[in-house]
DNA sequence: CAAGATACTGTACTTGAGGACAATAGTCGT
DNA sequence: ACGACTATTGTCCTCAAGTACAGTATCTTG
């Protein structure tokens, strides 16, 4: 993770933001765009990170096909960065599948911390967004505030944790191996979960976890 | 940011996570602790990021007093771990105030990366939770919109109907039955939507539905 | 009309999931 | 000390799910 292999690819039409990033990323790996269109064909095979510029003269419609299109693709990431960022922005940006939302100026250090990040697959998300994202799940989350949840009440502790393991889509091998027990000891304890609810397979478990019908 | 002034404090009741821990980061720089109180008095004066094991067996509770008093000390910082994470927890704990959330045994160089991160002053999300935090956000922000939703945007009218009984806990027959078609149909249909929606099993189908991770 | 997308169905194969049956060992309260 | 509960693991078995490989029929669109 220390030092990119990935491409970098940097769009934007403002000449001083292209020099900035250059600067900051090295002219090597990285290399400069006008607009969408120049790298479509070429770069979608590579592994690339692509920053774009999101500031208000052109700002991108993430939404498009073009975009996302590209944003599809796994290996392909893409970083919006504005030179005045705003919450709904960023949210715009994040939410169309975008790695990272960042100020377009920011200094050296914090673009390239932003890049290994990136790179490591992870999102980069800034302080004060933060803020304003949970505020708007609090609500809806962190409505039931006990320490269990309803559904678990009549489980153990492992059988809760192996439960929503099994609930968020892991198999039984990755539960073994995430729990450190053997997959049978995962099968008794689902066994129990599914007696204990009354349900018959992990599905029904899922829905049961996370609140739905 | 390159290498930490700030100390590292450890809480955690788990050797094994306390010894993975001080692995990752060196034990010249961090200090292992089984509690809160044990700390509190004399590190509060120095920078410190305080990495706290958030699984099962010993949930702080973010809003007491204790750890409020912690938290809003600005030169601490305060990281969440599991060692089973769910996006719930993350949220409890980011809104209490922590600077990061993340997976107690994420291999070392993630975990660096969040101390990095957290280090300079930034927040550490991982990837599944900004999902579920733009989900709450979307609702308030972007609300209208189309009577197609957007993770079925790419299957037709028929295997959109398939997906949704599938991902509410229906067997291949019940679909077949309810749509009255063969179950191989609906298999097809299924496995269809799986590859479009890059995906292999309706529990990820389920999750995907509706709108979980 | 030819091409392409959609809907539908069949046989055959592999495999993860879950149940049946059974056993060992540690903890905890009476 | 003795049940009750929990955690753990094993083997054997069955079956729904999902994939591979085909094939037919309808409808739309250039």
């Amino acid at each position: 993770m220390t030092d990119g292999k990935r491409q970098l690819i940097l769009v934007s039409q403002d000449e001083g933001l292209l020099a900035h990033w250059q600067r900051v990323f090295g002219k090597a790996r990285s290399r400069a765009a006008s607009g969408l269109p120049d790298l479509s064909k070429r770069q979608r095979d590579a592994d690339a990170t692509i920053w774009v510029d999101d500031s208000l003269s052109s700002p991108p419609d993430w939404q498009s096909e073009e975009w996302q299109s590209l944003l599809r693709i796994p290996h392909v990431r893409v970083v919006a960065a504005s030179s005045n960022p705003t919450d709904d922005k960023a949210i715009e940006a994040l939410d169309a599948g975008c790695a990272g939302y960042c100020h377009a100026y920011a200094d050296a250090a914090t673009l390239r911390q932003v890049e290994q990040v990136i790179e490591a697959g992870q999102v980069w998300i800034g302080k004060n967004l933060m803020g304003r994202l949970l505020q708007g799940t609090s609500r809806i989350a962190g409505a039931g505030r006990s320490d269990v949840p309803d559904w678990g009440i009549s489980l153990t502790a492992r059988e809760r944790e192996v439960a929503i393991l099994a609930a968020n889509g892991a198999s039984n091998l990755a539960i073994a191996s995430d729990c450190d027990i053997s997959e049978r000891t995962v099968k008794a304890h689902l066994t129990s979960v599914f007696t204990k609810l009354n349900i018959t397979d992990r599905l029904q478990l899922a829905l049961r976890v996370h609140g739905i019908s």
